[in-house]
DNA sequence: AAACGATTTCGAAGCGCTTCGACACCTGAC
DNA sequence: GTCAGGTGTCGAAGCGCTTCGAAATCGTTT
């Protein structure tokens, strides 16, 4: 059974391959006739283009690239949504997914792109000091990547906006009634970095709360569980009236919670707590929380993608979060 | 910036292009200086062969797809254990992998396979009854599966040995003393359906049992708190001196220990539990348990497939199974 | 009836690589 | 000194597709 090319096609439509390939492409006009006589010719004969040969002609390999961090101690519930978002949204545009893993590192994308394997790049879990950012930034294939890097720059990133985040927070807490709350961050030393998304949710979440006209600190938060039940005493004590909580942090959640318990007050009666953390932390503890909108952040970073693919600019996105409400706010 | 070609490297080194072809790809003698001056040439321009048109000359494309059932309720920590190996084991052998979702279901296989796009096809999570099976038999890429279908006659998979796994609990707790014991297992419907891996795994661990001399019984197992704690109260009213117990069913594995506790039975004092499930469940229960090598799974999954790329028959591979010792047997 | 533009189709030239057969050269045997 | 048999290298023919320019066909207009 040899493979079917689109020679036979033609001749089995008694047309000139050309004719074959425009209809297919929809590149130039073909009278409708002709165009119906190659499609049945077509599903006849079960005929799919060589991809290899497609490729070599037209410079398209219709196949984009995904670099998951496919290590360990990832979210992987965010990460699987993620992918499989890729993965269908990619189908829409008629393109495959090339999986790669963060570890080829610069060499992996070197290679891929300098072979033509794909036509560009989505690259997930961006650091803020990644080494492949410059590699990216003048490599002839497009590429978007998820996350912000210290300098964006001429680079499409898509994320989550985390300043939004952050003031949709103050403003569920707002919104119910209570008038002093808190931000517990993360550690100290992600804020002396600069890191981009802690530093956006802690001025996203000042702001909205003095729009309220509340008493809202901010304060970073370590990741044992020692030191955040000393961090929250201290925080009650000098705040007995505090009522509300939120927390971004996913390590120190569990901790946050149980710490509460140890200082007897009760969730929610006596203090609501918001979390932004990944899905399956907040809904294993039931928590009112900030998702991070996986499935959307695949679909536009495929979209994004694909416009520049075109030869569009594409400028970076910044997703609107969600809140969720449970159990955990009142 | 063109890209570089084979011409480049050919002209830039003083030979023949089909030279160079030869020195890449050692398929044919080369002497040792012209192969360093090709080399070098091939290092200076940064040459990198072009993907498409390797694939359309050489009728290969190296390049596997990976079908991932990838929707939600999946277990995640073992899907992403093999998609890691799967690709880096694949890179040892100088392959990419293409990322594909079962619901594209049988049309997605075709297309990639009918357009010369991956070589060969890596099939995760293959049901008993699974209708891309057929398909698989008589199509011309190599594929393997992970999993065993009803019939898995002509075809590659790899499982893990189920039978041993289930021999392997029995020799833990015959080894630890107890005497009598008892395997948790799934839904009655499963073993009425004839589902492969639950059978053998009753089978393994009762001729296992038997070999010990050990009273030993296996019954099937629902998946709701209640009928779970029922049936574990009739199991003990009848046996009260059972010690052991393995669970296979993941869904009930909570509920057994949740109805031990009901019942007044410590685990490990009162009772021993050895689970067969993901490393995952096991892990946040501390419970002993047989776990399923995803990494291993994966290499030996694209080992074998690699074997069929060249030609080589490849039989059907079972992972032998390990026991991990945890805190609920003593 | 000729000429024109619009529409539709064709033919051929690559895309960058692999691979086959052939050629040139060298060695050693006669 | 000639010839068989190796080595090492080259040239050219595709692989199956896209795309460009040109040819063919048609209905209109003059």
């Amino acid at each position: 059974m040899r493979t079917v090319t689109i020679a036979d096609v033609a001749r089995h439509a008694g047309v000139a391959v050309s004719t074959v390939s425009y209809v297919l492409s929809g590149k130039r006009a073909i009278s409708a006739t002709t165009r119906q006589r190659v499609l049945d010719s077509v599903r006849v004969l079960g005929y799919h283009p060589n991809a290899g040969a497609r490729a070599l002609a037209s410079k398209r390999a219709n196949v984009i690239a995904l670099v998951l961090p496919l290590r360990a101690g990832m979210n992987l519930p965010v990460l699987m949504q993620f992918a499989t978002s890729v993965v269908a949204t990619a189908r829409q545009y008629d393109h495959d997914v090339l999986l790669m893993t963060a570890d080829e590192g610069t060499d992996g994308i070197r290679r891929v792109a300098a072979s033509a394997m794909v036509d560009g790049l989505l690259l997930m879990d961006v650091e803020v000091h990644d080494a492949r950012v410059p590699l990216l930034r003048d490599l002839a294939e497009p590429n978007v990547l998820i996350g912000f890097p210290a300098d964006a720059e001429g680079l499409t990133c898509v994320d989550l906006d985390f300043n939004r985040a952050g003031a949709l927070c103050a403003q569920h807490l707002a919104e119910r009634g209570h008038r002093e709350i808190a931000l517990l961050g993360a550690p100290e030393v992600v804020y002396e970095r600069g890191t981009g998304f802690a530093e956006r949710t802690r001025a996203g979440f000042l702001a909205e709360a003095t729009r309220h006209d509340l008493s809202a600190r901010a304060v970073p938060c370590e990741e044992t569980y020692d030191e955040v039940a000393s961090a929250m005493k201290l925080l009650f004590d000098a705040h007995p009236g505090l009522t509300g909580l939120v927390v971004h942090n996913e390590a120190a959640v569990g901790h946050v919670l149980g710490a509460l318990r140890a200082l007897g007050r009760a969730v929610p009666e006596d203090v609501s707590v918001v979390a932004i953390c990944p899905d399956d932390i907040a809904e294993r503890a039931r928590l009112t929380s900030v998702l991070i909108p996986a499935e959307e952040l695949g679909r536009e970073a495929v979209r994004l993608l694909m416009a520049k693919l075109d030869g569009l600019p594409a400028g970076s996105l910044l997703l609107e979060p969600r809140l969720t409400i449970r159990e955990s706010t009142r």
